[in-house]
DNA sequence: GTAATTGTTAAACCTAACTTTAGGTCAAGA
DNA sequence: TCTTGACCTAAAGTTAGGTTTAACAATTAC
């Protein structure tokens, strides 16, 4: 180890709070490209601690592994976010996190409406109305409000 | 067809928006108790459009299905939600939809303050505290805010 | 030099909330 | 009566975001 070989998979996990498994599981899904050692042992550089990092705070967003990957490689030579991309990214971010504050804000409205009122009924209630929007991708597993965000 | 005989699980359907399929799948899981008409096909009272509806509101709410069918069974004599009860777990779920909301604006006023920082540090960056947060259950998919309602 | 640690893979498993499929039954209209 | 559409069950499939397992290779520490 005369210079810096770069992290092995377990010291990047330890640094980011990651199992190794999802470490892993976002390569697999080309969230990070880490290079081998001679071994065969995958071998990270420093880059890869703000890509990872990049990945964690946009999943607090609500965005899904595919969204964040579509963020990653939308910049320039496929590098990761400096402080510009960071600014210009995290704008987006807090659009996505405005109409997703809007959203829960209007069901809580629709609530206070309702509350004493009791009628449950699908045709008037004003709580159905977001249900609609919610139902939009039909089969599978619902995301919790309705709202991904549009990247 | 002489008085009436209950409603056909595909009239359940049309009446609720919900599949066919999601109906048995509540049964499956306890929210509702269809009894069976001679030939061994379920038959619903009006009773069980209003507790789907309960349970199409609930899920807005971000409430799981256990969690309904707790509610549900919670009501004295394991009834429909009346107007009263209606009131009283309206007004808890508007203590869960406040709580969601307040998780909301933190992580929005933590984005503010990172808006052109670009740090993106594990240690500093106050964009991770909710992570420590969301992580609470360790394996499995997350909550998509990490707050689950109080029930 | 050898034991313990850390790494490798592929494939199976996990949860939630359903849907789909396969193979068969029931009910209603012409 | 016949046919069509609605209904039945049980089991497997779906999606997202990973974890677990098994069997084995490489590194590191002593």
């Amino acid at each position: 180890m005369a210079v810096n070989e770069g992290l092995s998979i377990g010291a990047l996990a330890k640094r980011t709070g990651l199992a190794v498994s999802a470490i892993r599981y976002y390569e697999a899904q080309g969230l990070i490209a880490p290079w081998r050692n001679a071994g065969g042992q995958r071998r990270f550089d420093r880059a890869d601690l703000r890509r990872l990092s990049f990945v964690m705070i946009a999943q607090q967003f609500g965005f899904t592994l595919p969204q964040i990957k579509a963020e990653l490689d939308r910049l320039p030579g496929g590098r990761t976010p400096t402080k510009a991309d960071w600014t210009r990214i995290s704008e987006g971010f807090r659009a996505a996190l405005d109409a997703r504050i809007a959203t829960l804000n209007r069901l809580r409205d629709n609530l206070d409406g309702c509350i004493g009122c009791g009628c449950l009924s699908l045709e008037a209630c004003a709580l159905y109305n977001p249900i609609d929007q919610a139902g939009e991708k039909g089969p599978g597993p619902r995301y919790l409000m309705g709202d991904e965000p549009a990247a």
